[in-house]
DNA sequence: AATTTTTTACCGAATGTTCGGTAATTTGAA
DNA sequence: TTCAAATTACCGAACATTCGGTAAAAAATT
């Protein structure tokens, strides 16, 4: 018997493990072959560009995820403001394993990469920012400070990973995560 | 004639340069070769243990410039809080060049290269704290607080250049150090 | 039977590393 | 002071391995 064909919701889940924790030059296709349970040549089936294609594939299957579960959150206006973010910020904790993994925006973004996605990097910071500045001007902030604390939020997320992963204590991304609360909802 | 010896630091330069561009798995023999103006086999007589003692040695030469630089001028005692704080930030600021250079622990901060080079990085992002930790209690902050603004710091700084990368605007690393002095010196 | 999916088997190129060697310099014993 | 031995600094060429990628056949699905 032959094995059933694997379901692309889980390449895709695998494929972000590895570029994630070995960014696009250290992932090898022997890592996305054996993460995936496919041979490389069926990589190639299913992804025709190679590499390239798979970690673009990854990208977009982040995007979905955060649009879907973050942006969504923190856009539901049902909700009070404090709601809104609470809940944005409990599915930022859950994209990040709660400070146990890394982001895939910067795990992409080293010099030699970041050529080949820049602008998808930059495209989804950018709405990152829109989108938490839309929530600031909800809250009465000015646009200035709306889009600055918004700025602040992405710059404390990705630099709270990096110094968790550097210090080997994933506290540091909680107490990142009550900051950002604090810092919007706090008088 | 023999060759002229290439100095030290003219190599430990380049290969700084490579590393922080490429990260550990993305800097090949190739990149550092062309970098230095050394051979592949010349890079192995000064450093036998290969690629890995070339990234060893360019941790510990930046650890050796941040000392010098920016640890002594934040302890110079000789001036006001604020000057040790405005010297330190602007040799932030020449070791990032503005905002255009990444961060070595970053560059080597991958899982794979997080196993090799692991506990450096910790205790180089340990002093770090440690010495802004220093800072804030010479003027007056508790232990704690002096402590969580020394964590932000270095989060701030890290992530900053993070952001400035992907949205490819220098302007915000500026900001951020602006905001790191006013964090401290305002009241 | 026809098509999609996965496999085996393979390729040239690039990887990190080692070897053997050249030529200039330094060392130190005669 | 002499001069052979040891050391330094570099390089070309080769090493085994791994790289990303491909063709064709076998298996599974329709």
């Amino acid at each position: 018997m032959r094995p059933q064909k694997v379901l692309d919701i889980e390449i895709l889940t695998s494929l972000t493990k590895v570029f994630r924790a070995k960014g696009y030059e250290g992932a090898s296709l022997k890592d996305l072959s054996d993460a995936t349970g496919l041979k490389k040549a069926s990589l190639y089936h299913r992804f025709p560009n190679g590499k390239k294609e798979m970690a673009e594939a990854v990208l977009n299957h982040i995007d979905v995820w955060v649009k879907a579960h973050i942006f969504q959150a923190l856009n539901n206006t049902e909700n009070t403001a404090e709601v809104r973010l609470k809940n944005a910020l409990k599915e930022v904790r859950n994209l990040y394993d709660k400070g146990n993994e890394t982001c895939v925006l910067r795990a992409l973004s080293m010099q030699s990469s970041l050529e080949l996605f820049g602008s998808h990097i930059e495209s989804a910071m950018t709405e990152w920012i829109t989108v938490f500045t839309k929530f600031g001007t909800d809250i009465n902030l000015t646009p200035e400070i709306a889009k600055a604390k918004a700025i602040q939020t992405l710059i404390e997320i990705q630099g709270s990973l990096i110094v968790c992963k550097g210090l080997n204590n994933i506290a540091l991304f909680e107490n990142t995560l009550k900051h950002i609360e604090n810092n919007y909802l706090k008088h």
